[in-house]
RNA sequence: GCCCCCAUCGUCUAGUGGCCUAGGAUACCAGGUUUUCAUCCUGGCGACAGGGGUUCGAAUCCCCUUGGGGGUACCA
């Protein structure tokens, strides 16, 4: 193992957001990519929002993608405790020092009185943030906020003279804020528990992270960081932001812009191959060299380098996720792919107790052809259980009232009787045969054949409907439409 | 409002001053695979946001404008 060592860090709020998935991912190639270590962090500091469910979930859903974690919550470490609640004591120290060095100081205003002040700055067209009303209290002032039974919460005492602080960004490259814009921001809340900006420091410090790979979001969070290292004078670790993921819209992929997939769980649901959202997800925001676009796990973690990560941000195309995901459901070995089909159709209500496991092989290899996802599948299996309904009844019988259309059917029967067993193979050479013989074109043989035998004016391969479907039913079928000339 | 980031086909992207009359993928359209839908193959449509510079030469460097995104919490 290298010294690199890269994290993620969710805090447990909540479904797990296809964005944040792929900042996982990135951390996980970079980690693989590099022999270093990949950990899970939980950042549950939100004790409103944060709840054990929603970590399981995160848990979960990396599992199923594979994004296998060395360290962390689980697997543990030499790190640990890998959840924040559980290192409170941990923050305890480095709040003391800075608040003994001068570095930091409690505030006592409260929320109301912090919104006024907001409120009033906003209507001057002043840029919201606190004022330093605190910030310089005397020891009796002190005594006395707390004799009013007031709570008080720790703030970070920002440098008084102006500086520029650069952050050296491994793909936005180096980034500027003045200190002038950065308020004396809140590191310990009035419960005691420190905010997300001291936790992280503290705990990428001390976890001795060297590369800390998540969204954009963050960026205007990081000089408030980088203050913090300097404060404690440790050396803040190479950052690396990567650009949002937005809708179709353009704007932020969210539940509320109306997007269908914005959680992990909607895609596994649906029946996507974790391999297919690895390999999409890869590629949004990162390109190989090569113009090549799909990829083993392997293959990415191989080419993967943090150049070549884009600094715009990317729309999530869905219509691109279905036809790679389709491509792996196409060459995935057919076993795996039934085995994850059998739950759709069983939900769906097709009955599968008296089929033989050869059999729903053969249905699920017809359609795989067609689907996306996994849970389009029972979309297209209809035709080959119950009876044949006609999807457009008046046109299917004036097709069987076509010319010589009646000797096609009956040669079918006779020949479909003569069959020893009706293997794809077989019927193919038989319907082959067949059309050879009859004094009829392409279209009056295959089309009205297709209409006995499906009810339908499209779908898969004829000699696969045939096998699947059975010499009785085929019989039955095409007794039905002679039925009706 | 203020701060930060970003800007090549509808979408994902290649492109780091001459290899660019801008390449690939997807989507779309057309033809082919002795019927159709899908698959597959072939071909086509389609972009450097706008304006100024710098340079012999700019998609590539600089500035402005515009547009989009993020942040502006006792959320992370």
């Amino acid at each position: 193992m290298s010294d690199i060592r890269v994290r993620f860090a969710p805090s447990p709020t909540g479904q797990i957001h296809i964005g944040n998935i792929r900042t996982a991912l990135f951390n996980y190639l970079f980690a693989k990519k590099n022999n270093g270590t990949f950990i899970l962090r939980v950042e549950d500091t939100d004790q409103e929002r944060s709840t054990s469910e929603f970590e399981e979930v995160i848990q979960q859903e990396m599992n199923w993608l594979g994004l296998n974690w060395d360290e962390g919550v689980q697997v543990g470490g030499d790190y640990g405790p890998y959840r924040q609640m559980e290192r409170l004591d941990l923050y305890q120290e480095y709040i003391e020092q800075l608040l003994e060095h001068d570095l930091a100081y409690r505030c006592y205003c409260t929320p109301e009185e912090l919104e006024e002040m907001r409120e009033k700055q906003r209507k001057n067209d002043e840029a919201p943030r606190y004022n330093g009303k605190c910030r310089n209290l005397t020891v009796a002032e002190r005594e006395e906020l707390e004799d009013e039974g007031r709570e008080s919460v720790v703030r970070f005492k920002v440098p008084q003279q102006e500086e520029e602080i650069v952050i050296d960004d491994a793909v936005k490259g180096d980034v500027s804020f003045s200190s002038e814009v950065i308020d004396d921001f809140v590191i310990v809340k009035s419960d005691g528990i420190p905010t997300y900006n001291f936790a992280v420091v503290v705990d990428d410090h001390l976890m001795e992270i060297s590369h800390v790979i998540r969204g954009e979001d963050h960026l205007s969070n990081t000089p408030k960081q980088q203050l913090l290292y300097d404060a404690l004078e440790w050396e803040a670790p190479q950052f690396a932001h990567l650009s949002m993921i937005l809708g179709s819209d353009k704007s932020k992929l969210s539940k509320r812009s109306g997007e269908a997939y914005v959680y992990v769980s909607q895609y596994r649901e649906k029946g996507y191959l974790p391999e297919a959202l690895i390999n999409f997800l890869a590629l949004l925001g990162w390109s190989p060299d090569g113009e090549e676009e799909l990829f083993t796990e392997e293959e990415i973690i191989e080419q993967f380098s943090l150049a070549g990560v884009t600094k715009s941000p990317a729309v999530f195309d869905v219509e691109k996720l279905n036809w790679m995901n389709g491509m792996y459901i196409r060459n995935a070995d057919l076993k795996r792919i039934v085995e994850l089909a059998i739950p759709y159709l069983e939900e769906a209500g097709y009955d599968l107790e008296d089929k033989s496991s050869e059999w729903i092989e053969l249905v699920i290899d017809t359609v795989r052809g067609s689907i996306d996802y996994i849970a389009e599948i029972t979309e297209h299996v209809d035709l080959f259980f119950g009876e044949v309904e006609y999807e457009d009844y008046d046109q299917v019988v004036e097709t069987f009232r076509e010319d010589q259309v009646d000797l096609v059917l009956e040669t079918l029967k006779e020949k479909v009787t003569a069959l020893e067993s009706l293997t794809p193979q077989a019927v193919k050479g038989m319907l082959k045969e067949a059309m050879n013989e009859l004094p009829v074109g392409g279209r009056l043989f295959y089309h009205p054949l297709r209409f006995a035998l499906t009810g339908q004016g499209s779908g898969p391969e004829l000699y696969n409907i045939i096998a699947i479907l059975g010499e009785e039913e085929v019989i039955n079928r095409l007794d039905k439409a002679l039925g009706l000339i």
